[in-house]
DNA sequence: AATAATTATTGGTCCGACCACCCGACCAAT
DNA sequence: ATTGGTCGGGTGGTCGGACCAATAATTATT
């Protein structure tokens, strides 16, 4: 299932060797070599691509770095299987194939969000410093530079970093990566903004006040709240077009 | 915090650029570089290194994959925040920097592992199909060519697809990366095996029926079990050795 | 039949050249 | 003095071709 793509400020300057990983990505993925069989090699790719063997061989550092290819000095490169991968950029990549939207893994890190937020939320309270408090309190109180989009983001990072667990610190990037193209379909709307405003003000007083089950029931709120939105969203777009 | 690396089967094939790309992940992880500063000409870094510019090329595509730096056509290469990195690869390369293990982010991860994976196995038992089931049957019970370890790896891989979440999936993935480093320290001792062939047919049994909350409880607690003896174990090394 | 040496093929690295792009210096028009 | 355009030097991106190093298949040797 797909949605249109977003609208993106930054110019996509496609390298060469990008595009040609993207190309023999959606070929891994689509099954069209099989797991365990040898890719053409180096030397055929670029004869394939009309392109470089230098420009070939940087493509292929992308695709072992996510995981989907084995690359064998002296053998060839091998297809590996995609779902043994263990690198999130695979996920963005899988997501963005296509020039189209997989809503599926959309509503998939929707889930997983709703999982794990909340209860680092709660870690968060329990090991904040002082530091962090004053950190959050001028995030929701004083910045007045910022959209409510902005400050949610600052919000959710300045907990991720009270957390003290860096392994969340890195999903949380990862996720904010979906938000700044997506998060205009949230924050545009002006009720949304204004429980995204309320909440801020919540977590703030759950964090300072180190209440874990207050963080934890506030965070989970707002994340249910967004969660619904969003879906109710994606329900109206399918409704409207159906196939373009 | 560190610990000593443990015996790895594998040979460190390391190729050229893997090396560089080390060298220079090291330096930007102490601060050599502050971020927002431009590293090395690629032809400057060539001739330091006294390799070929290619050769440097492919270091930094790796680095620009973990996130820490960002190379602009006609501009230079920039040092970014690794804290704002949405790369898990990178805390892989954090935690194998320096022939060092961190201990910190061992930690980090056993604590992630136990609020994350108790939640995907109640998710697992409800969306679970009679498929699921059966090869989860076969695994615990019939595959006699397994060792625990591996068996423990296949049953949490089981449950993984059983979620249908492949995000979470992904996760699994990048834990079992340190589970075929680390688990001989686990599985060696029997005690600890047993435990796991107790999990292994309870886990089977909650997932059979559907039931979310056993699934999780049990999930749960052999995960707490095995990071309590992970911790005492480390415990005991760090009272052993001060410092090599 | 088992083993060792050979060869062909593949990825890894190197070299040098040119293209595409960015930026700052300089100049021209206002 | 400010604005806008132009251009040159330096940067990463791509190219091609060569050789090195590792692997697997083949052949020769025992």
């Amino acid at each position: 299932m797909n949605m249109p793509a977003p609208r993106r400020e930054q110019i996509v300057r496609s390298r060469l060797y990008e595009r040609v990983a993207a190309i023999l990505l959606k070929r891994i993925i689509k099954g069209e070599i099989s797991v365990g069989n040898k890719l053409p090699t180096e030397r055929n790719l670029a004869v394939a691509f009309e392109v470089n063997r230098s420009t070939i061989r940087e493509a292929l550092k992308k695709l072992e770095s996510l995981e989907v290819i084995e690359i064998r000095h002296g053998d060839g490169v091998y297809v590996k299987d995609y779902l043994e991968s263990p690198s999130l950029d695979l996920i963005s990549a899988l997501f963005y194939l296509d020039d189209n939207l997989d809503v599926d893994i959309l509503m998939t890190l929707l889930e997983f969000r709703l999982i794990l937020v909340p209860e680092m939320a709660a870690i968060a309270a329990r090991r904040r410093t002082d530091a962090h408090v004053e950190d959050l309190r001028k995030t929701v109180f004083d910045r007045a530079d910022l959209s409510v989009m902005e400050r949610d983001m600052e919000v959710h990072k300045i907990i991720a970093r009270a957390s003290g667990n860096i392994l969340y610190l890195i999903q949380l990037n990862f996720y904010n990566r979906f938000f700044v193209d997506f998060g205009h379909l949230y924050f545009d709307i002006p009720e949304n903004r204004d429980r995204s405003a309320r909440f801020h003000q919540e977590i703030y007083e759950a964090i300072r006040l180190s209440d874990p089950g207050l963080a934890k029931r506030v965070m989970y709120d707002v994340l249910d709240y967004a969660e619904r939105a969003i879906r109710s969203y994606i329900m109206k777009i399918r409704e409207e077009g159906g196939k373009p």
